[in-house]
DNA sequence: TTTAGTCCAATTGTCGACAATATGAGTCGA
DNA sequence: TCGACTCATATTGTCGACAATTGGACTAAA
């Protein structure tokens, strides 16, 4: 069962639905990550024509998922720990800036709701705590009103469309199931309250500072275990 | 004569040479904001089939000149006071963040060549003083050799690569011939400083400062113009 | 006049085949 | 034995044609 995602619309044409297949394998690691893409084989891996496929691999593309060169093909993308790095330099950037922007421009109504999803949130945690799947859904689920809240579409658009698979691939890949649960839900209801005292300065400093220690806690893990 | 972007390769299949030569049609205005691309028009005009069209047409969507929707079609995008105003929101975060990494990361001889640059912009810019077009040449390959020396892949990717050429979609398309150029280039050598001295947070705020300053006066600009 | 429905033309999506290019095995010569 | 060259094979790039869908013009009924 896939979150919904507000950037994206239902999947029309067979290409979309491809595209969408393919996202959810290569994210979940069954098209393992640094593999070569074969376009004949995935041709008829989907029964469909390599036209269709080269279409899907285009999005794929466009969410930095696989990379392309001319005249040699298609490569998924590797996960390495200096990419991971490079992301959450990069959402640090954005969400921050999305986050200055939700404080100023929010409306009333979608601050209520946000307060409404944390409670939810809140609630939930203390009947299911320890189980980490939800809370990283809840993770996402705040991310994404805070960035939707920014109201600035080229914000939106890469943040939402671009590069939230890739972010998801690495979660997946590197099995992160958030072990600051209680933590990042009380830096996550910090930076709802300075949404909602309008506070865009505060703001986007806490979601950076909430990011980079989400980064950090990655980079001890990882050190941990590589002993 | 383009200037040299260090994000893309040289064209290699017939796609990438329609991509380019549509690029710099949008980007100039030859192809009209807000239009619609009819395929079979445009692959008459180019002598390609509708195969190899769209093919660029998938990249320039990549680096969001235009928008698809699934049986419709494709438009150049609009070009909206409100989307200038989201996209120096977003270099305000993103190249803020790749002058941080910049100042951490650059090695000194890339420092030096940063510092070259600058030299020869001070020269150049005394004997062509008011020539405006040679000062965006320096201002764009200023703030891409920040961005490269950030050597952070995905930042240099984004920044680039998918909002380099929007970026530039919006100078000719409002007609922006950098009325500021001392004062910025004043800046740039603050910048320059902060990141010879490895203060990224300096180099950071810095650099917001810079571009929000940009920013502030295309707003004034449009709205005399508007009067 | 307005609104709903139908049909047609044009556009987009998909397909299979051919052309151009890269990869790797094998051969030859030093 | 090592390196460069040749060639065959497989993959990618490009093409033209067909199928599916959309948008608009036209008609007819309320």
């Amino acid at each position: 069962m896939n979150l919904k995602n507000p950037a994206r619309q239902a999947p029309i044409t067979t290409a979309d639905k491809i595209f969408e297949t393919m996202q959810h394998e290569i994210v979940e690691g069954e098209i393992l990550a640094g593999s070569k893409i074969s376009e004949p084989e995935l041709a008829k891996k989907y029964q469909v024509s390599r036209s269709t496929l080269r279409e899907a691999l285009n999005r794929l593309e466009k969410c930095h998922l696989i990379e392309r060169k001319a005249n040699v093909g298609s490569r998924v993308v590797e996960c390495s720990v200096q990419g991971l790095l490079e992301i959450y330099q990069v959402r640090e950037a954005l969400e921050g800036m999305a986050c200055r922007l939700a404080a100023q421009n929010m409306q009333d109504d979608e601050i209520a709701e946000l307060q409404q999803v944390l409670n939810a949130h809140g609630n939930e945690q203390q009947l299911k705590d320890g189980i980490a799947y939800y809370q990283e859904e809840g993770d996402l689920d705040f991310h994404y009103r805070v960035i939707l809240g920014s109201h600035n579409e080229q914000l939106i658009k890469i943040l939402c469309g671009e590069l939230y698979h890739l972010v998801r691939m690495y979660r997946c890949q590197f099995g992160m199931n958030s072990p600051r649960a209680t933590r990042a839900y009380d830096e996550h209801k910090a930076i709802m309250y300075a949404i909602a005292d309008r506070d865009g300065e505060l703001a986007e400093m806490l979601m950076r500072r909430h990011i980079a220690a989400s980064r950090k806690n990655i980079e001890n893990k990882l050190e941990k275990e590589s002993e």
